[in-house]
DNA sequence: GCTACTATTGAGTGACGCTATATACCAGTA
DNA sequence: TACTGGTATATAGCGTCACTCAATAGTAGC
């Protein structure tokens, strides 16, 4: 993955992780899955487990431990109350960045 | 400034500076008030100049060291061609992330 | 001498995403 | 039995970035 990228990727991936939550709970291995789906095809798992962890430590999301017919138990992750006020503070934040970004891009200001 | 947005700014912050600096050459301080002048009112000085200075070792800028009636000589820096294909990558990179934010964000996929 | 504004620099910190590796469970197959 | 491959999670170590806090330097006005 391109250096921009990896740096960009922070502080946004988490959301993202976020909103994929808030449409329906999900487990690590999954979400990665889907992340390379939308395009993000160069996500390490690693990267991913690490930030769900995060985000159960900060008490954003409820886990579920569910067994899988073809693995190991499955952490199903689903967002909480905290979770979702944190996630539309995320989109907050996104909107003014997206806002100023946009004005410099075509404003030529 | 919320921890969330000197996440995301990680990558952007960069950006914008070029980005700034491709409408024409500036200072630090200079770069610095405009920043708050577009709404980034919490970036600090020391973290401005901080990201100058990576951008001039990564080639991306020349300086020139210009006098100041008020103060100490100014670095005067301007964006060069490697700099100018740096921030192109850069709005690719930012619009490719934007887009798939759009998506998650109004789609619900 | 003191304050205030202009202007730059540097040490130390915390958070994040990445790399690489390890572990575990099951199915098919040689 | 041993091996391969897909499913599923975890973690140590790394580099980069923005932030905090403090220091330094030049000029002007009181």
């Amino acid at each position: 993955m391109g250096k921009q990228m990896t740096e960009m990727l922070k502080g946004t991936l988490e959301g993202i992780v976020l909103a994929i939550l808030s449409v329906q709970p999900e487990y690590g291995y999954e979400i990665t899955a889907r992340l390379r789906e939308q395009g993000f095809s160069d996500i390490a798992e690693g990267t991913v487990y690490a930030l769900l962890v995060r985000n159960e430590q900060k008490g954003l999301v409820d886990v579920e431990k569910i067994p899988s017919e073809k693995g190991p138990p499955r952490k199903v992750y689903s967002l909480n109350a905290q979770g979702r006020e944190y996630l539309e503070e995320f989109w907050r934040t996104w909107n003014f960045l997206a806002e100023r970004l946009e004005q410099l891009h075509t404003g030529r200001k």
